[in-house]
DNA sequence: CTTTTCGATCACCTTTAATGTTCAATCGGA
DNA sequence: TCCGATTGAACATTAAAGGTGATCGAAAAG
């Protein structure tokens, strides 16, 4: 359902982009515009319609995605995966054998997860994309928080997944983000996820964000936590000393790889 | 991970079958009694080990299934399954538009939720399997509970998981089992999933069993509930009118199908 | 130190899944 | 109510994925 290969997740971009670009697009310009037939065009649609990114009407689609709102799931986990991949090396050096971790839901938490899948750790996944990355995972000991999913993201969100975090005591938060700036403070789109992530860090001695450079000069709706209530961000080489020096100042300790 | 094609599913019960029997088996036996390679044998048992069915050892493996234990996820989902599909066929009959539905763990289950797939309902499963059969199902409302999976299995489990099941009121329970009986009552195999139906049972105005035959004639370990707290059982047409009487008698409605 | 087992890698093959065409059914608009 | 466009199911085709077995260097057991 998710391992879809270049093409299939290239054109479902493009299709993504198209509809929230027009607002609604016809199935006939989707399919001149990509190269596939009518039918396909419906497929994708289908799979979109899914995971809450479009709406179907008859003859097209328009789009359910509000401007400056990130691109679904099955996109991002295909971008910058080289880079993401060694944020994720990075944050598994700072995790120690036996430590319990909760751990964010987004693409590069999703890398962290496999790159912690063979460690002896008790973890926590704020997505069900992170949980079935890690069901096999013998020596884990592998927790489940309550909460209803999110259409395609399949972040963990609500009453119930607040009161799992509330209920348990981490050594390790692994948070992801939209935009995290020193003035800012870490923030995300969705403001239940916002919610889910202050009750992560409050519920955690120590809290590791994960942002990709872009991320650091962005800001999104929902403030999270500010900067001081991080110990270290994980980014890659080409964030801007501009963004990560007021960080440092903060008191966080950045990682750049 | 888990669509294995037949001839797949029949050498790992083979496998299995032959581990539990002897206890332990050599990678040199097992490829003598299957035919296969010793390469394949050992990713078999490596598949095998990650759900907790087998334990490796150099040269071969060691079962971990206590005799008397029900044969693996993968195995079960396999067996039967015309009349588990028309079981959950049955069952889907009975469960009303708009319902708040608490959906067991076991295969058959696993079936009751494909067959329930396009219903607008709020269902929350307490397995994993089901969960990753329901994500993506558009008009539904998803909950997931909380709770640690148990490895293949992936039925939820613990403190984490009864306290969502406290914290929510549901029409219907849908529990699967490993015995039914009159006298016995409900009744599984794992302790944990036992306190979880009961759990289930107790946020639930109405409770339906599922139940193969074969079930209706044994008696697991962990008793979960008396058959008169159940109001409904549905079975297939092979089950025993002296089975199914004495269910009637207790004042439970039984379907057979 | 020797022998056996293991796991990585590669080539081969089966199986699966995606795609496009056709056609009957369906929906929306006039 | 009727007409026309759209849809989704069914099927053939093709590309991709995954399973399988052989080989070989490395690692573990004795």
């Amino acid at each position: 359902m998710f391992n879809r290969n270049m093409a299939d997740t290239e054109r479902l971009r493009r299709i993504t982009e198209a509809v929230r670009e027009a607002g609604r697009v016809s199935v006939a310009e989707l399919a001149g515009l990509t190269g596939a037939s009518e039918m396909t065009i419906r497929r994708d649609l289908e799979v979109l319609a899914a995971q809450g990114v479009v709406e179907r009407y008859r003859g097209g689609a328009r789009s359910l995605l509000l401007r400056g709102e990130e691109p679904p799931f099955v996109l991002r986990a295909q971008e910058g995966l080289e880079v993401k991949r060694r944020i994720a090396a990075e944050v598994a050096e700072l995790i120690t054998d036996g430590e319990a971790v909760v751990l964010d839901g987004g693409t590069t938490c999703l890398e962290v997860a496999l790159a912690l899948e063979h460690r002896r750790l008790t973890v926590m996944p704020l997505s069900l994309h992170v949980v079935n990355a890690l069901t096999g995972a013998p020596q884990m000991t592998l927790l489940v928080p309550g909460g209803r999913p999110r259409p395609g993201e399949l972040a963990l969100t609500g009453p119930l997944t607040e009161a799992s975090l509330a209920a348990l005591r981490f050594d390790t938060a692994i948070i992801g983000c939209c935009g995290l700036t020193a003035t800012g403070g870490l923030t995300a789109h969705d403001l239940g996820e916002a919610a889910v992530k202050r009750a992560a860090i409050a519920s955690s001695r120590r809290v590791i964000a994960v942002a990709e450079a872009a991320k650091l000069s962005r800001t999104a709706l929902a403030f999270v936590a500010p900067a001081s209530a991080l110990h270290a961000v994980v980014t890659d080489d080409t964030a801007d000393d501009d963004e990560t020096d007021p960080l440092v100042a903060a008191g966080v300790v950045v990682r750049k790889v």
